[in-house]
RNA sequence: GGGCCGGUAGCUCAGCCUGGAAGAGCGCUCGGUUUGCACCCGAGAGGUCCCGGGUUCAAAUCCCGGCCGGUCCA
């Protein structure tokens, strides 16, 4: 904990000075803090160190979380900042995060770096951010923890050349906010001494903290996180996070956060759900008990019921009751409106990847409404959020039937697995009498049966079930394995000595941008290293993008070498050729690529584009893609989609594409600022992730497509020459992949299919034309046959009953052994049976051949079993005859290697008996 | 990306541990009972035991690989 080491003077800001403001220890949290009022604080103001009684502090009056948002952005608009909107929740730009759970994370790590100037310098923001690491906190604490909110931020960023503001003006910034635009008098404001870390970067920072609520984080962003050790970072940046929801909170000072951020809802959500309306007093004894609460301690969880009773002068049990159905009834106001914004922002729930977690969302509220005992529908309550939220979120509103079809789709799915769910755990139930920790563990982990629902289903069935509390860290200690990051560069696994090697050449002209149709070129070699060679300029795509490398030639005067694999380390184009030797650096060489696998590939490539907008336009801009590749053979699309698709979608789809493919769209490309194309263009550039580079290139299907891509395309839509899509399937839950054929790969196919048709005619004998007729003419026959093998197989059977009918018992049974013309086991098996069953004292063994072994079965009667066992007798023969052999009582087998007569077996037999 | 659970009749599942004849309930068909329906009684049809390989005299069962579904975690 560097942290608590930090030099006190990072903390001494001239304001302070200027003010009168005193550092102070808190007495019992033990922290350093500034105040005006160092004899009335004698401790940090926020929670736990104090109870909240911001609901007595004096401020500006009723702020919803709109103004709240209004408010601060005006203020810092009004102080030079430029207003930048908001990104989505889902941070499609990071390749580490799923979520947006900050505002600096739409500036990691690209502007944090020095990579990308920010958008606007200094910056003010108001960014909705997801964070669900405190999802089951949500609720109990009454507004403490949220899993959505907004986080309302001015942000500076200083470069050594070019300061822009830093402590100082931070603090006063806050001050000046916090009394003159909210009316909180500046005695009562208290800055904190911390250190905040997140998302690869670290520094000092204050939390600011009124009436025991923290309304603000100052963060002065320093140091660069590397293998835990902090690094200082060039650009120095000011971080601040304002709570808007805790913002309108304090200035409404409701008994909770929910009250003031749902303003109606809470009553309309009270109403649908069916939750009784809490005294006005014991909500207000909460709010003041709420802040000594830990909501991770159930001894802390007792104690705040049992203060708020006290307080409010109820009954404990009372208290309990009604805090506890309140709290669901928060969560799930906060839960739908999270879900709303991550479906709104495209997410598709799954079972792995973002998806995972909407889901996670969806099933914790619907655990919510189980546990209330309530038949509302999850999807009313997100319409209703939909509606509250649609005018400062408008893709919700543009997504809407989206969304709900999605919740709905969820809500079916859960009561589908519950209910699976329960069949297993009452049948086992029944069987052991009893749940243990164990299968509470098993029903929720590999079913999806949460403990609570164990505990009522089993109580039921009248046998109690503990469950413990800390029941979900059991669960998620039996995940925990180490990550696997596997070595590489773009997909292909290099020795690190070709990167290190590679990497300190200079970077390699990518004559496949330049013009993507060169098929041959000049360049020099830039070094060599065993069979790998670098050159100055190349026309050799390396692998990336989901598009394959080329392969081809490289031509040093007489002698020719094979480029079997070409990829990038860094910005240098690394060649694998098959044997090098003769190359080094400085050798003028000639390059051709193989360009008619080439021209496939990129065909491919631009069709997935196509095809991929086309699958938006068909079924809505929810869908992603989640994957992609493309070959020589085929093109492959993985996408988001919450169903599987119909054959109308399929077709639809390829209908679309192929109407782009005719109105010979031009393809065009070209490089835009990364902020530029963020604004400009959107998200949705970032279909194939989100390179960290300054400039993106764009590649731009006119009127159909736009997307950041560093692939080679073809000029016009119509050189793809046709697209057929040639297989569909679900890949994971909520991905759906696409594979497809495009130009003369189509060709091929109808040749493969000709051929496979034209084998299945010579095979059946049909002339063209008449495979068909001539498939279902065998078919039918096929079936004559079996039915005459059954006559065949009963006549067999007949003869068999009536030689045994003749046979007269030795020793009390009637022995029969015959060569079997059947080979197959089962058959005379089922005969055997049949026999035996009709003569109870009969023992018939059936020799038979298969290949060059010889087998026998023998069966025996009810009253024959008595005499003889039959499973042993086989174990005896086979041991005589140099086979291998065994069964039960009444039924043995037994194998011989070679021809065995039947007179042979007979003999044998009748010998062992 | 990883862990766990599952795939047997139209449906819900048993059998698998410990290899040796493919099962139950519901549904379906037919018949009986009944004024009629439901119930009840009787009979019957219905199976690629997910696929492939291995072990074995013998695999739904054991082993390996794959496919599909579910679920939890990151």
């Amino acid at each position: 904990m560097l942290g608590l080491r930090v030099d006190p003077s990072e903390y001494e800001v001239p304001f302070f000075k200027e003010m009168g403001f005193v550092r102070v220890r808190g007495e019992s949290c033990g922290e350093y803090y500034w105040t005006l009022d160092p004899d009335r604080f004698r401790e940090p103001q926020d929670v736990p160190c104090v109870d909240y009684w911001f609901d007595s502090i004096p401020s500006r009056g009723g702020l919803s979380v709109s103004d709240a948002r209004r408010v601060f952005i005006d203020f810092f608009v009004r102080r030079g900042h430029t207003y930048v909107p908001p990104r989505p929740v889902v941070a499609r730009w990071r390749e580490d995060l799923y979520l947006t759970i900050a505002s600096i994370v739409v500036f990691q790590p690209h502007v944090t770096s020095g990579l990308v100037p920010p958008p606007a310098n200094p910056l003010v923001i108001s960014q909705p951010s997801i964070r669900l690491e405190d999802i089951d906190n949500v609720g109990l604490t009454l507004g403490r923890h949220l899993t959505s909110f907004e986080m309302a931020a001015h942000h500076a960023f200083n470069y050594p050349d070019k300061h822009i503001y830093w402590k100082d003006e931070t603090v006063r910034y806050a001050y000046e906010f916090f009394t003159k635009e909210l009316g909180i008098p500046g005695d009562l404001i208290v800055f904190k001494e911390s250190w905040w870390e997140g998302g690869g970067n670290a520094g000092p920072c204050f939390e600011v903290a009124v009436g025991g609520l923290e309304l603000a984080t100052l963060v002065f962003m320093v140091y660069k996180v590397v293998d835990g050790r902090y690094e200082e970072i060039p650009i120095k940046i000011v971080d601040t996070g304002y709570g808007v929801e805790r913002i309108s909170w304090f200035t409404q000072k409701t008994p909770t956060a929910f009250h003031a951020i749902y303003g109606n809802l809470v009553e309309k959500f009270r109403d649908i759900i069916g939750v009784d309306r809490p005294d006005e007093l014991l909500l207000k004894a909460a709010f003041k008990a709420a802040g000594k609460l830990e909501p991770k301690d159930p001894a802390s969880i007792e104690s705040f019921y049992s203060r708020v009773s006290s307080i409010a002068g109820v009954d404990v049990e009372y208290a309990r009751r009604t805090l506890v159905n309140e709290a669901r009834l928060y969560s799930l106001l906060d839960h739908t409106k999270t879900l709303a914004l991550m479906l709104g922002d495209g997410i598709v729930p799954s079972n792995a990847g973002e998806g995972y977690l909407a889901r996670l969302v969806a099933r914790r509220a619907l655990r919510q409404l189980r546990l209330l005992g309530s038949n509302a529908r999850l999807s009313d309550l997100v319409d209703l959020q939909i509606s509250f939220w649609g005018g400062d979120f408008p893709q919700l509103v543009e997504n809407r039937s989206y969304i709900l079809e999605a919740v709905e789709l969820e809500e079916s799915r859960f009561k589908e697995s519950i209910e699976r769910g329960l069949r297993v755990l009452e049948r086992e139930v029944r069987r052991k009498g009893s749940v243990s920790v164990g299968d509470l563990i098993k029903y929720y982990d590999s079913m999806g049966v949460p403990p609570e629902i164990v505990a009522e289903v089993a109580s039921k069935m009248g046998i109690r079930v503990e469950v413990p509390h800390n029941f979900y860290s059991m669960v998620a200690a039996m995940h925990r394995a180490p990550p696997t990051i596997k070595p590489g560069y773009a997909g292909i696994e290099v020795e690190e000595s070709v990167a290190r090697w590679a990497s300190n050449l200079g970077a390699t002209r990518k004559l496949y941008y330049e013009n993507p149709y060169l098929k041959e070129f000049e360049s020099t070699i830039a070094g060599v290293m065993g069979n790998y060679v670098v050159l100055d300029s190349t026309a050799f795509y390396p692998i990336g993008g989901g598009q394959v490398y080329d392969v081809g030639l490289l031509i040093a005067g007489d002698r020719v070498y094979r480029v079997k694999r070409v990829f990038l380390v860094g910005d240098v184009v690394v060649h694998e050729v098959e044997d090098a030797s003769g190359l080094g650096e400085g050798i003028k060489v000639r390059g051709v690529i193989d360009w008619r696998r080439r021209y496939k590939i990129m065909r491919h490539h631009t069709a997935t584009h196509v095809i991929l907008a086309a699958a938006r336009r068909v079924l809505g801009p929810h869908v992603w893609q989640a994957g992609a590749e493309k070959t020589e053979e085929k093109g492959r699309l993985d996408i988001t989609h919450h169903k599987p698709l119909t054959e109308e979608e399929v077709r639809r789809i390829e209908e679309l594409a192929n109407m782009v493919v005719d109105e010979r769209r031009p393809v065009k490309v070209y490089y835009m600022d990364r902020g530029e194309a963020e604004s400009k263009l959107g998200f949705t550039i970032y279909q194939g992730g989100a390179p960290l580079v300054r400039t993106l290139r764009i590649v731009e299907i006119e009127g159909w497509d736009v997307e950041a891509c560093g692939g080679t395309h073809l000029a016009n839509t119509g050189e793809i020459g046709g697209i057929k899509i040639v297989n569909v399937e679900r890949i994971q839950d909520g991905v759906i992949r696409l594979e497809y054929i495009a130009g003369t790969r189509v060709v091929d196919r109808v040749e493969e299919l000709e051929m496979k048709l034209g084998s299945i005619a010579s095979i059946v004998g049909a002339g063209r034309g008449q495979e068909v007729e001539r498939v279902k003419a065998l078919a039918s026959s096929l079936e004559g046959l079996e039915v005459t093998l059954k006559a065949y197989r009963s006549l067999w059977l007949k003869a068999l009953r009536e030689e045994l009918a003749r046979t007269s018992p030795v020793k009390g049974v009637r022995i029969l052994v015959v060569e079997s013309p059947e080979r197959d086991r089962s058959f005379i098996q089922e005969a055997l049976r049949r026999l035996t069953e009709e003569f109870a004292d009969s023992l018939v063994a059936v020799v038979y051949s298969v290949g060059d072994q010889t087998g026998v079965e023998i069966a025996c009667g009810s009253s024959a079993t008595r005499i003889v066992n039959v499973g042993s007798l086989a174990r005896s023969i086979a041991e005589k005859l140099n086979g291998r052999g065994g069964g039960s009582e009444s039924y043995g087998s037994l194998t011989v290697k070679g021809r065995v007569d039947v007179e042979r077996v007979k003999e044998v037999l009748e010998e062992l008996l």
